[in-house]
RNA sequence: GGGCGGGUGGCGAAACUGGUAGACGCACCACACUCAAAAUGUGGCUCUGGUGACAGAAUGCGAGUUCGAUUCUCGCCCCGCCCA
């Protein structure tokens, strides 16, 4: 600081580029001045800027450095832009960590997660982001989760939330339910080390499935989305149009549903098989068997689900000795369970269709089961002997009517045949399914139902919300939730009768909590309402939202189903949160590793000309891989912006690559870009002291950007500069609309810098608009640096409430253009011709040219190409 | 196994609808400044041959379309992600 001399009217230029007294300057000035207040005033057309809100782990790391300085590159250009911009930061504050630090340290959760946000918030403020503090959500906040309540209360009332039994994760041991991540890959608790069992629980679901068909359709809408995540959702969502067809059950007056998208192949059907789970299993079982099938169904419920349908593991079943009819043949066919059907899934039975489904033609080679072709591939008369089940379209075979018909065709024949007999019918099928959204845990938002014996489940009136998480819990990691160890909070009266009944112990799941977020910023303070429809339909859809690709599913999924259901609540006028997603690609760190041991080396312990194990002297494998503790790859933001300054970092991330892909961390790097500040630095101030002692002589103002054209003919010296300096402006401009080429705009602005520092016209007033121009440019990418500057050159306000320049077509137009030679399509060499010359006179140059006489002598020219304003070739 | 990305100098990367491949930066080399170093500046930097102007080769590999292919088509190899 002390460079304000105001007063004087002439500052006094500091000679060295000082970051940290800048940084620290410039962000109590914005704060002072209040530049990254959301505006409310409505003339501007509004900008929605978003980056996903972290999870208050404790300490910011690379990644988001990156991911919030796109944003903040974005909002400020869009701020300079004229638009009204909204950009604001919040915490996903529920979580397990929080937990876990209270039973390994004794603090409870919500004091662990509000210092880790005080400390966060501070260093994100370090990296100079432009974001409206105001409006700051905090998910664990009870203002905030009392919202999130009210939604689930909404999605109650509109039947989308329900009740219904369910597999958890339960440890034996410590008696507790456990999260996914809890679990180990070998299925062991991460605590007690127990081997975990399947225990069903009656726990809440959201019904998403209601919403499949939306959710799919409306992918379309998202022009401004990568087209890979539009797939992963549509894969995830996994829509199949198919069959279901009902095979009567022998002696039982039941049939089996069966859900297939190969109708065509029901006449190969040999068995069916019925989820373990299923309700029919035991009525089919015959007595023989019933003793091998309930064994059988015990040990099947202590598996995963992934266990049961990988791919690679083996298929196990066993015959309920039970038989059905397939209604097409009126053959008997025997009932089989077997663990890789799921009772979750479709109708949770399925046929058995050996020839034709690789799955069942496994299962069938374990039991020695009967095999059935009816489907033969095109071109082969007779019915191959199969090795493997044959998956292909083919010619329709052994299936009565429907011979000779192609396989394709066959599908909606077979469904409509059974349609007329009654015992099929044609189904849409989604692999989705509802999102069960209990969790057995305390940090979360509790889930706002008392049951009463009378009355069943009764939600929360709205008047008493939020249910408030009660404080003084002992957590120790064993025995049930810590909610239902609290009975002074579980047990209250029924709303509605008055009866003795107890509160709803289970959590919301935290992907709830960020499911609304985005909608409660536009009016993050209201006490009244979840939020002000008016104000967050003014602001919504998010114009651009920028995250991990981590997200691509559950999140975006989650946010997208959330949307539409409050649309249909009447609180929103719009079908998708997000207009535009960006997906940004991860940080990595250079990592050492041991390829014998397969040990992770700290860097500070390898001298990087030659890597080898401290130890053992081994060498060691050199490559990037994801910032982590437990590889010792990973840079602290905090040194770097202690280092560097955070325009350097800024910088950094965003020339090192395309937003999209993944960033190699490199020291050498973030120095280049130290260096091209420090020559933005002293080019600037140079040129301002010379203004300065030559200002006497002028007027009281640095020269006015445009002004140039009414001033004397440019030289030709002049001319380029100026067109460099247009060129930059539009390049700029173009990398930061669209696709969001933060790399290449990067590089647009060295380029000016180079050609402002190599002019030879320093006094001209086109090399002043050179230099305010790259200030003006910079400003979003390096913000402190650039409004230092900008005050150094005179000017009252922030560089920051500046209009964004604009290219001058004038300027950029060219009177000489380079025009390459080709003979057979090999470059020969350039000539220099005038820009507005047409082909003939093209040519005509190019004949002439020194190049293509030496390379024509003695040829004949068999035909000329010609591209304007790109090439002449001669092909001889 | 299916789908979607990607493969370009020593490295990160550029390249408009097919039109001078390697912009910009890092590293490296040389020179200038300096007693010296750092910092800074200037120049060089795909490979091969040549003192040189220049010639030849080169965008994972192989073919094809074209006057001309990093870009379009087909086959193959490798890497990443998602789904099975």
């Amino acid at each position: 600081m002390g460079t304000d001399t105001d007063t004087v009217g002439v500052p006094c230029v500091e000679s060295r580029y000082n970051p940290a007294a800048i940084e620290e300057k410039w962000q109590q000035i914005w704060k002072r001045i209040g530049l990254d207040k959301t505006p409310t005033a409505r003339e501007k057309p509004k900008f929605y800027a978003l980056s996903m809100f972290p999870y208050p782990s404790g300490s910011l790391h690379m990644g988001h450095v990156r991911n919030y300085v796109i944003t903040d590159v974005i909002a400020r250009l869009k701020r300079m832009q004229g638009y009204r911009v909204l950009h604001p930061m919040g915490w996903d504050a529920f979580g397990l960590p929080a937990e876990n630090a209270a039973i390994q340290r004794g603090i409870p959760p919500a004091q662990w997660t509000y210092q880790n946000i005080a400390q966060m918030r501070q260093q994100l403020q370090r990296l100079g982001l432009s974001i409206d503090w105001n409006l700051e959500v905090t998910t664990c906040s009870p203002d905030y989760y009392k919202w999130t309540q009210w939604i689930f209360l909404q999605f109650f009332k509109a039947g989308l939330a329900y009740q219904k039994e369910a597999a958890v994760n339960w440890d034996p041991i410590d008696q507790t339910v456990l999260a996914n991540e809890q679990v180990d890959n070998e299925g062991r608790s991460w605590r007690s080390g127990a081997k975990v069992e399947r225990k069903l629980l009656r726990q809440w679901f959201l019904k998403i499935t209601d919403y499949a068909e939306q959710l799919l359709n409306d992918l379309d809408q998202l022009s401004g989305w990568p087209e890979r995540v539009k797939l992963m959702q549509a894969n995830w969502i996994g829509k199949s149009v198919g069959a279901y067809l009902e095979f009567p059950i022998v002696g039982l007056d039941e049939k089996i549903g069966v859900y297939t998208t190969r109708p065509d192949t029901v006449y190969g059907v040999t068995y069916v098989v019925l989820a373990p789970e299923h309700p029919l299993t035991r009525r089919v079982t015959t007595e023989e068997q019933r003793l091998a099938v309930e064994e059988f169904i015990q040990a099947v419920a202590a598996l995963g689900e992934l266990e049961r349908t990988a791919e690679d593991k083996p298929k196990r079943g066993i015959p309920t000795g039970g038989k059905a009819i397939n209604p097409f043949t009126g053959e008997e066919i025997p009932i089989w369970i077997a663990d890789y059907v799921l009772y979750e899934y479709g109708t949770g039975a399925v046929m058995g269709v050996p020839a034709h489904d690789s799955r069942d033609f496994q299962f069938c080679k374990t039991y020695h089961l009967p095999i059935k072709v009816v489907i033969a591939p095109p071109g082969t008369a007779d019915v191959p002997v199969l090795l493997e089940a044959y998956t292909d379209p083919g010619i329709v075979v052994n299936s009565n009517d429907f011979n000779g018909m192609a396989s394709t065709e066959a599908k909606a024949a077979i469904v409509e045949y059974a349609q007329e007999q009654g015992f099929g019918k044609v189904r849409v099928q989604y692999r989705l399914r509802d999102w069960l959204i209990s969790r057995q845990r305390y940090w979360g938002a509790p889930i706002p139902i008392i049951h009463c014996p009378q009355c069943g489940a009764v939600p929360v009136p709205e008047t008493d919300l939020p249910v408030r998480l009660p404080e003084g819990i002992e957590f120790t990691g064993r025995g049930p939730s810590p909610l239902a160890q609290m009975e002074s909070w579980v047990n209250v009266p029924c709303p509605t009768c008055g009866m003795v009944a107890k509160r709803e112990t289970d959590t919301m799941d935290t992907f709830i909590d960020s499911s609304w977020y985005f909608l409660r910023y536009p009016d993050a303070r209201d006490e009244q309402q979840v939020f002000d429809s008016n104000k967050t339909n003014g602001w919504m859809p998010v114009d651009q939202y920028v995250g991990g690709i981590e997200h691509a599913i559950l999140h975006l999924l989650y946010s997208r189903f959330f949307t539409k259901v409050l649309r249909d609540c009447g609180l929103l006028n719009f079908d998708e949160p997000f207009q535009r997603l960006l997906t940004q690609g991860m940080v990595q760190g250079m990592t050492y590793k041991n390829p014998v041991t397969g040990k992770y080396i700290p860097p500070a312990q390898v001298d990087p000309a030659y890597p080898k194990d401290p130890e053992t002297g081994e060498p060691l494998e050199v490559f990037y891989e994801k910032m982590s503790k437990s590889k010792y790859n990973g840079v602290e933001p905090q040194e770097v912006l202690l280092r560097y300054g955070a325009d350097t970092a800024r910088m950094f991330v965003l020339f090192k690559a395309p937003p999209e892909k993944d960033l190699e961390w490199d020291e050498a790097d973030v120095e280049g870009q130290f260096r091209f500040l420090n020559r933005v630095w002293r080019l600037s101030t140079e040129f301002m002291e010379q203004q300065s002692t030559n200002r006497i002589k002028q007027s009281a103002h640095p020269v006015v950007l445009g002004s140039v054209q009414t001033q004397e003919p440019l030289s030709k010296i002049e001319k380029d500069l100026r067109r460099a300096i247009h060129t930059a402006i539009a390049r700029v401009t173009e990398d930061l609309e669209g696709e969001y080429q933060f790399n290449t705009a990067v590089s647009e602005l060295m380029k000016l810098s180079n050609a402002l520092a190599d002019a030879e016209c320093k006094d001209s007033p086109v090399y002043a608009e050179g230099i305010e121009t790259l200030i003006l440019l910079l400003a979003p990418f390096a913000p402190h640096i650039a409004d230092e500057l900008w005050h150094l050159g005179g000017h009252a306000d922030s560089v920051h409430t500046q209009t964004w320049p604009q290219a001058d077509p004038d300027a950029l137009k060219l009177e000489e253009i380079t025009i390459v030679i080709q003979i057979m399509g090999k470059t020969r060499g350039t000539i220099q011709v005038p820009a507005q010359a047409d082909r003939q006179a093209l040519e005509q140059y190019a004949r002439e040219s020194e190049v293509a006489q030496r390379y024509l002598e003695g040829k004949e020219i068999k035909k000329v190409i010609v591209v304007p304003g790109k090439l002449v070739n001669f092909v001889v």
